[in-house]
DNA sequence: GTGAAAGCGCTAACAG
DNA sequence: CTGTTAGCGCTTTCAC
């Protein structure tokens, strides 16, 4: 069982005290080239790694930023959380990623997690959050950020999800819609699909019709769940459009039109909404609507970065979406 | 700015020592009810977090395990590790994810950086990998498991990635196909893309063809790569089998095979390979080899962590494939 | 059952 | 430019 050595260990070896050691490696310039030499070849033949842990207590900065994210399994997060964590990475910080399982608890206990093992901030996904939460972050003085939501009056980066369903919902009712269904994913503590949902309901009002006659199914995550939403929906008030809360939930409705022997759009029209990859592989190609992912992630990155160094406040962005054209939205029969 | 709230701070509030606060929070049995109480008071009234560095620092365990994918863009690792994650979770084991775009030198970084920031153990992607960041995994004795991928000699636990390949072939094989093109991801410094390859080769072979005579299209990671590679593969060899590294590849030829007019599999067949969600997706679903993500990454939890807390060494696990049949393969006209 | 005290490995003044 | 010296916040013997 081989020790790790340690700071001391590479300072004996070098012959230079630890404090030498230590400036080598975070400011090399304040060290003589023939000593920093001798440093490294000792941290070489030692195979010395610094101590994390050990240099957060001391130095009380981690150059770590974390991410708490609903599931790492759906495309949704994954596109921008990459460029996120590619932003970070470049400026010499790392990414630590949990995910909550659209768990409000896990959540909470994901952030604290990460405040502990020396986040200096956060990115957390929509809105929605226990008071209790934000107070503990607070307290933390540990700067959060929320991205894939918009709101002017807390520090956010993502987009009107309102407003964007809602010019989707415009289009189409432009195209002659009326029986329109909405297929959500779950709107208790998300108020991303809320606001998808209020978004149709507002662009149904301003066209005449009752948004209280609309009727939305709440599908959880998954492809499946967008499909039975979808044969639910069918059966009840067999829509001539079916407006889906995200891109997944559409395809799989999509998938289960097939089933129905239904061709879209000619029978149905169906939209999605995120405007992931998967939107333009399924046949036919999902209309949807476009959120700037990777934009998204680097801003989020250097905004959060600015913070934590202490460079102004985390302010609020809001990114322009656009209607992605697919081949899902006709007009109805 | 308030300061964030330490064991002492506590300690003073309940009116203990530092030590049976300690012990409060890893040992609650080994403190008397009452004061436990107290103490537990004065941890809700401050809303006391331990600091995870001090405690690494002097407990010398983190809880910690730690993981570097290639990309989490794509969903090929994405589900495996979902259900990695929710395993360590549910042990008290948090999970640290870096990415290295699949650059071996990111890699070495990335796990440097997780070994320093007190992962206990590791999840690593494939076998290729410089033998100095083997050697340093071994000085700091951090027990490292290879999933996606299988060697009876190193710890890993994942598939037979060219047996699972040659039985897909084996199979389009007896089907009649001749001319078979492939198209793989880059083979430098990824085993599973090789193997493979050598999984067709070896098919092919057994089936009395050159191996040598089947042309290898090498595309980079993304949809669009994999359409790419089939232009070039169809202009110059136009098979009627193209054999698709994986699902990502294949539904990106799939896409571009429309855009070309062909039927598919009438005009011609197409496989993938992972058997990710998305394989059911498209249209028509594709024909791959149907890997157990889910069971590797719960697997790949328990070993890790029984590795971590000493019980035995790590082992090597061959899980079993399948191939799952869509229809996107059949005779050749 | 609880407290006192000695570090864990590193950084950051402060001297020299 | 380099060494000395305190801690950072927590766990863990060892006494009481």
């Amino acid at each position: 069982m081989t020790n790790t050595p340690t700071l001391e260990d590479v300072a004996a070896r070098a012959g230079v005290s630890t404090a030498t050691v230590s400036r080598c490696l975070n400011a090399p310039e304040k060290v003589i080239e023939p000593t920093r030499a001798r440093v490294m070849a000792a941290v070489e033949a030692l195979g010395y790694a610094p101590n994390f842990s050990a240099r957060a207590l001391a130095a009380k900065r981690t150059q770590t930023i974390g991410a708490v994210i609903p599931t790492m399994e759906n495309a949704i997060f994954a596109e921008g959380l990459q460029a996120f964590q590619e932003r970070l990475g470049e400026a010499g910080y790392m990414l630590l990623v949990a995910s909550s399982s659209y768990d409000p608890a896990r959540e909470a206990e994901a952030i604290r997690a990460l405040v502990a093992r020396g986040a200096e901030g956060l990115l957390l996904i929509g809105h929605d959050r226990d008071p209790a939460v934000i107070e503990f972050l607070a307290t933390q003085s540990v700067p959060a950020l929320v991205a894939w939501a918009h709101d002017a009056a807390r520090p956010s980066i993502g987009f009107d999800n309102r407003a964007a369903m809602a010019a989707l919902a415009a289009r189409a009712l432009d195209l002659g819609h009326r029986r329109i269904g909405v297929i959500s994913a779950p709107r208790a503590g998300n108020d991303r699909a809320r606001a998808r949902v209020e978004g149709v309901r507002a662009a149904a009002g301003a066209a005449g019709l009752n948004p209280d006659d609309i009727p939305v199914i709440e599908a959880p995550y998954g492809i499946e769940a967008g499909g039975e939403a979808f044969d639910r929906l069918m059966e009840t008030a067999a829509p001539s459009l079916v407006i889906c809360g995200n891109d997944v939930l559409a395809a799989g409705a999509l998938k289960r039109a097939r089933d129905w022997r239904l061709s879209v759009p000619r029978d149905v029209s169906i939209t999605g909404f995120d405007g992931i990859e998967l939107s333009r592989l399924v046949t036919p190609a999902l209309t949807t609507v476009h959120v700037p992912h990777r934009a998204m992630g680097v801003a989020a990155a250097e905004a959060l970065m600015a913070a934590c160094a202490g460079e102004g406040e985390l302010a609020s962005l809001c990114l322009k979406t656009e209607i992605s054209d697919g081949e899902t939205l006709a007009p109805p029969r």
